[in-house]
DNA sequence: GCCGTTGTTCACGAGCTTGTGAACAATGTC
DNA sequence: GACATTGTTCACAAGCTCGTGAACAACGGC
């Protein structure tokens, strides 16, 4: 038998000392890190890694005990990784526990599409414009002070940028083969527009 | 002649009421705030993109005054994109003004390649130590909490987001021809693991 | 060599984010 | 039907980020 009496599992107020559980929570921390990177906040990426890794589904009780945190957090964050697919309950019981969804492909997928996509397609927007009342002015023989062939060039890194966005959010359907290919290409393109520039 | 004197050249105080300026401000505020979710901020893109786009060099009271921001703030974007090789002086003298460079993807290939992968490191000997932990606790007959197959799980999809990286990083080199092909299998792979598990 | 201009540094404040605890609501159990 | 337990909502506090302005430093031009 190994050293502590071992209560990990109907003792979980208890399990926060129990070396494993804090290996556990140690990667939840850095799956936290990472995702901050991304729009999410660190608490999502240690609540869903817990339910990922736990044998058992665990009730927001329960995560709050584990995680040391108190139940409103845990109540909020639970909502929002629901909304974002990542954790369901285990029932449509009123206290059903929750597991974790394990493909987070789906969500990276759907947060590009809505966030990024608006992001870059609103810069796009903003350079054609751009680029429209520069031609006009140009045309009306106005000396302008901004660069019309950089903007050219901004406007179709952005259009590249959207390709390459396309394709990423492609993947969905792993049944493709070779979603990429061809990526590298414009990469070439894309270098060989900046070089030509300056 | 166009409708307005069109001081803009001369006068950067003034040159915040010109339309043109006006779209390429709000080109600037767009790509600000599609890089703020990559861990720059918002006023790092606006700058790189009116040095970027505006034909002559500019000094950092130009460029606070057509922001119509401080030049304090100026001062310490400058030297952060300085460090990140997106901005440069036009020579070596004391009040040299700046220009932007055009080529951003070796900047972003060192943002992934440092703070990318380092999070993803950490996140990886993270769950290698909880999957030895757990290994070792129930090579000792322990009843343990965690799913083995699941930290395996993690563990793999974390070593497949390196590779991804790795391949992503390896596009600085723009003269390989494809060098994203066969990420295609890979993401077939971990949507084959992910099935399996559940 | 002095002055004016330009860039740098620093302490501060406004505003936002994250997490808390207490009050409240909702439901299963006895 | 009353209670206990679980989950939700809200106002608030601590901490952080972003940007400011004033003081300071560094150089170029005359």
């Amino acid at each position: 038998m190994p050293s502590a009496p071992s209560p990990a599992h109907e003792a979980p107020e208890a399990s926060r000392n129990d070396p494993l559980t804090r290996r556990v929570l140690h990667v939840g921390e850095a799956v936290g890190h990472f995702i901050e990177y991304w729009g999410f906040k660190a608490i999502h990426g240690k609540i869903w890694t817990l339910l990922a890794l736990h044998t058992e589904p665990l009730s927001q009780t329960e995560l709050a005990e584990i995680l040391g945190c108190s139940k409103s957090l845990v109540s909020g964050t639970i909502s929002e990784l629901m909304s974002y697919g990542l954790v369901k309950p285990v029932s449509d019981h009123r206290n059903a526990p929750y597991t974790a969804h394990l493909d987070v492909w789906a969500t990276i997928a759907d947060v590009l599409r809505s966030r990024e996509w608006m992001l870059l397609e609103s810069a796009r927007q903003a350079l054609e414009s751009a680029v429209e009342a520069a031609e006009d002015a140009a045309a009306e023989g106005a000396r302008i002070p901004y660069n019309l062939d950089r903007m050219r060039l901004l406007l179709t890194m952005t259009e590249m940028a959207q390709s390459l966005l396309k394709m990423l959010i492609a993947i969905r359907r792993p049944v493709m083969s070779r979603p990429l290919e061809g990526v590298g290409g414009w990469v070439v393109k894309a270098a060989t527009l900046v070089r030509r520039m300056r």
